[in-house]
DNA sequence: TGCTTGCTATAAGTTTATATTATATCATGC
DNA sequence: GCATGATATAATATAAACTTATAGCAAGCA
């Protein structure tokens, strides 16, 4: 390859224009200097490309072949820097998000709406998924971030940001009235009718987890496939629901449903946001990122 | 467009090897070069095109968008070098001629013969027609060059180059005999029996011309379409037939024919090379160019 | 922890190449 | 034959890019 691609530019205005002076106007350069540049040029290739006449120049038939590459080459180039402008200016992209249901529904949905009212032209891709698939998804670089709901995130190429605190409660309706504004201890847990998410669900393992660490071992009689279940059963009394506190939010406030209460409690989780350390965002992704930390 | 093209050759190495060094070493430049191109570009695109990390960098989304139209457009242009090159070399190519059945056969087939023997891969392409349809196609770019018949060229964007001389001649056979050996007038033509090109015909033209301008009219017997029909006729005696000495020769060394003589030369003919003043040929037009003037 | 390794970044100074100004040269058209 | 409009050349100035030396930083390892 040439030396400098810079005589390129040099070489595509003067055969666009025709003319070394005119050239040089449109280049913002003295017309010398466009006369030197070509000549490296033509030096360099070895080739004439221009015959010189009194009242401009035209290509030699060499000219003529190489123009037609640079001429593509150089409005290539020059394409690239105006889709980078773009994207840089947000007027286009995509940002790729993972996310559970808990996590989109209580947490990024604002988010997003917002997100989509400044930017409009920006597709958001949400891949609904439990927080491993998340991670496997991050790793793959399937998508820019995810928002789980688990705080054990142990890849070290991972960064996870706690972006809200998440309580799980155990609630119930009328029908453990008696349990209300009772201090439990948690080793009574075993002897009431637990309601919960089925066994693979990391919600599941985080309170299996901290139970047992407290000698506490549940065997639920209902083992549901979603939190809005559980909710909807314990309000019929068919026990006591093991829920994150967002999903009875309503049935709390109302007063349909009240949580137990505790002499220890129960650590709370987090929803965090997580990226790859190594691994820059697009800045329309970071964009939604900083808009999430800013606010969260 | 930004200020140095030059920059992306550097982002286009450090993105294929993904190192700064390796980059380097790759560019025969120094490392602190390619850190400082790189700043410069990501500067100028208000963009940040790599990720820097311990082991190397890596390219941003951004950069990666980019990296895409960098490839491809430096690419377009090396494979435009490429290809200048090989039509420098002579590897590829054509050459478009124009010329007259006469100089082809009589001048022009010997040099293209040696012209294909040392350069196989250029096409040549002959373009059959009689001088203004020659002159017409070089105006209008269809050939590079042509050969033509007649000295008249009087357009000034044409440059006509003698290549060889061309004599007309009278030959009769041995019915004429009795004007072998004696100095005719030319006025003596009126009253033979002529054998003679149509009158459409650029020799044609040129012998009528130079006839009338010495008092003399002549109203052949036969007007035919090519000359060696002519040289036929005059070997059967039909009359004496007139013709670029070429035609005949064969037949006037074998004394089947021969050539009448004048007390007044008639004025030599020239086969001329025509090409265009203000547009260069192709190398490799120009190449069997200077072989026909070489060895003319 | 501290050491080594393998990177990239920064700073200062030098070199190179590119630009400019002034002027020469050349062909064309009036 | 001279004015015009173009390109080329020469000398000088300028600015950009390169180099060397060195700092800084993260990762892997003892």
């Amino acid at each position: 390859m040439i030396s400098n691609l810079e005589y390129y530019k040099v070489f595509y205005t003067v055969a666009k224009e025709g003319s070394l002076t005119k050239a040089a106007r449109e280049l913002h350069i003295s017309q010398p200097a466009v006369s030197q540049a070509l000549k490296q040029l033509e030096t360099q290739l070895d080739t004439v490309l221009f015959v010189r006449a009194s009242r401009g120049v035209h290509l030699t038939p060499e000219g003529e072949l190489l123009s037609s590459y640079v001429q593509s080459g150089l409005e290539q180039l020059l394409h690239g820097e105006a889709e980078l402008m773009r994207r840089k200016n947000m007027e286009v992209g995509e940002v790729r998000i993972g996310a559970s249901d808990m996590t989109l529904e209580f947490f990024l949905l604002p988010y997003l709406e917002r997100f989509h009212e400044h930017h409009p032209e920006i597709k958001v891709l949400v891949t609904n998924g439990p927080t491993p698939e998340t991670l496997q998804y991050l790793t793959a670089g399937k998508i820019d971030f995810g928002l789980v709901s688990s705080p054990d995130v142990d890849d070290p190429h991972i960064r996870a940001i706690p972006v809200r605190e998440v309580e799980d409660v155990f609630v119930c309706g009328r029908r453990f009235l008696p349990y209300k504004n009772k201090t439990l201890d948690l080793k009574e847990l075993e002897h009431l009718p637990i309601i919960s998410l089925e066994q693979n669900t990391s919600s599941r393992r985080y309170m299996d987890q901290f139970l047992s660490e407290n000698g506490v071992t549940i065997q639920p009689e209902f083992e549901l496939a979603g939190s809005n279940m559980i909710v909807q059963f314990a309000e019929r009394n068919l026990g006591v629901g093991c829920v994150a506190r967002d999903f009875a939010e309503q049935q709390l406030k109302e007063g349909t449903l009240f949580a137990l209460r505790f002499n220890q409690l129960i650590p709370k989780r987090h929803f965090s946001l997580v990226s790859l350390k190594n691994t820059a965002l697009s800045v329309a992704a970071q964009n939604l990122v900083d808009l999430i930390l800013e606010t969260r």
